[in-house]
DNA sequence: GCCAACGTTGGC
DNA sequence: GCCAACGTTGGC
């Protein structure tokens, strides 16, 4: 059984787990923080997604407004160069029944997409860019999926004092 | 449904 | 370039 939702008249219950946190994956060769800023109105679908894991959450569970911290996988060092806004919800990925697109895949179509995508608007560059190394020395970040040994997932969820953390040490105030 | 083989990701 | 971790595929 579940709770009572609480009703407060005149209002709108708030969704249940308020404003979420996401972090992003792109290898900054194929897609940068700079092309997202040069990108018309800063803002890009974030297609080629091909993980039911990471399609499930741009589906199912991105809401506009969330936060994005923009990741560069592959980089040297590799780490986090800003954040972003989820301005668009999960909607099919176009790039997946183009056949001239690398992330072509025969299996979707438009009536039948299998993948999705949402659109990404940019925020704000750190001042400091987070190298992941420095990021694992970090107490209140410990337990993070992104520092897990192994983890590959290029679209996972960020907990709210992850976030707070992570834009802190960006802005470059110290944290523990 | 199991699981081995294979491909990919991504840090180092 | 190496390799651990993980996801996907396909035979059975």
């Amino acid at each position: 059984m579940g709770r009572a939702t609480p009703k407060v008249a005149g209002r709108t219950p708030a969704r249940a787990t308020g404003r979420q946190f996401w972090l992003l994956k792109s290898e900054p060769g194929c897609f940068s923080y700079d092309d997202l800023l040069a990108a018309p109105d800063q803002t890009t679908p974030w297609s080629g997604v091909r993980n039911y894991q990471a399609r499930n959450f741009m589906r199912d569970q991105m809401r506009v407004g969330d936060g994005v911290l923009f990741y560069y996988s592959g980089a040297e060092p590799p780490g986090v160069v800003g954040t972003a806004e989820i301005v668009r919800e999960g909607y099919p990925d176009d790039t997946s029944w183009d056949p001239n697109d690398e992330h072509f895949d025969p299996r979707s179509t438009k009536d039948s997409p299998l993948w999705f995508m949402v659109d990404v608007r940019a925020g704000a560059r750190f001042q400091n860019y987070l190298a992941l190394g420095d990021l694992r020395h970090v107490r209140s970040l410990e337990g993070m999926e992104l520092l897990r040994r192994g983890s590959r997932l290029s679209v996972q969820p960020v907990s709210a004092g992850e976030w707070r953390t992570i834009c802190a040490m960006g802005s470059g105030q110290p944290v523990r």
